[in-house]
DNA sequence: ACAAATGATACTAATATTGTATCATTATAC
DNA sequence: GTATAATGATACAATATTAGTATCATTTGT
């Protein structure tokens, strides 16, 4: 059971080195030589932020990728949401279909509120502050 | 993201329809009857819940299953470690292999809290509070 | 002995996650 | 203007997890 997964994981450490670098333009290659990411992976990644506007792509010789807002206006939900989905921990496993045990529906308003909690503290969490 | 999959939300009803029924024995096709889980799903997650001593089982003719605990004594974070393993949210993306980023290990901090407090939630809630 | 139940266990199917591969398009340098 | 180095789009493949099936052995009540 995981918060967040692999890609999600990814797009955080790729984004967090383009901010730190110094360079304008930083390109897939350069990203993969520092992060250790396999290529065809992380180029899927980079794109999905550019369009989801995180970030800018250049293409061309020279181009590349820099951040469309800074650090501390982009939030960890967003990127688990961009990634994984909406936070559903609470989701009932029979969707669709009719409970067949009405009893035991109380389970979801429990689980519900500990989801409550869970995006409210994930909705505090920007990359910036994980620097 | 799912916090209960299908075989612990099973062995929630399973257990909630043992408990409330007036028979002494509860046979596996009355269940499949009144909760419409398919039967062999439903055996193997029986049968677990037997070796967990959580039910006890009757073999032969007139056998099935009754509780080894009241509802109240049945947590839910137990189920959820026997069908789905430790309640581990915040582990690393990395197990095993080094961290390519040092940086962002603050993630982890910020999601072991988050993890601490849907286990002490978890720890709360037990059957009979499903009521 | 037979029937009705669980025990043990191996197998299969469906889904989600984690990648790969390929070709098209764009921009820069020469 | 052509070669090159980059991203865009997209289809495919491998792996892991979840969900479910099938079969035979064992036990027990009638």
């Amino acid at each position: 059971m995981k918060l967040i997964t692999r890609d999600t994981d990814y797009a955080i450490r790729a984004l967090v080195f383009i901010a730190q670098t110094q360079k304008e333009i930083v390109s897939v290659s350069e990203l993969v030589r520092r992060l250790k990411i396999p290529r065809p992976f992380l180029r899927k990644i980079l794109q999905i932020l550019n369009k989801k506007k995180l970030l800018k792509s250049y293409k061309g010789q020279g181009g590349g990728f820099t951040l469309a807002l800074p650090l501390n206006r982009i939030f960890l939900i967003d990127l688990i949401k961009i990634f994984q989905g909406p936070v559903e921990i609470a989701e009932c496993t029979f969707k669709k279909m009719v409970c067949p045990n009405i009893k035991t529906c109380k389970l979801h308003k429990r689980l519900a509120s500990i989801q409550k909690y869970v995006i409210s503290e994930l909705k505090n969490i920007t990359l910036a502050n994980l620097l």
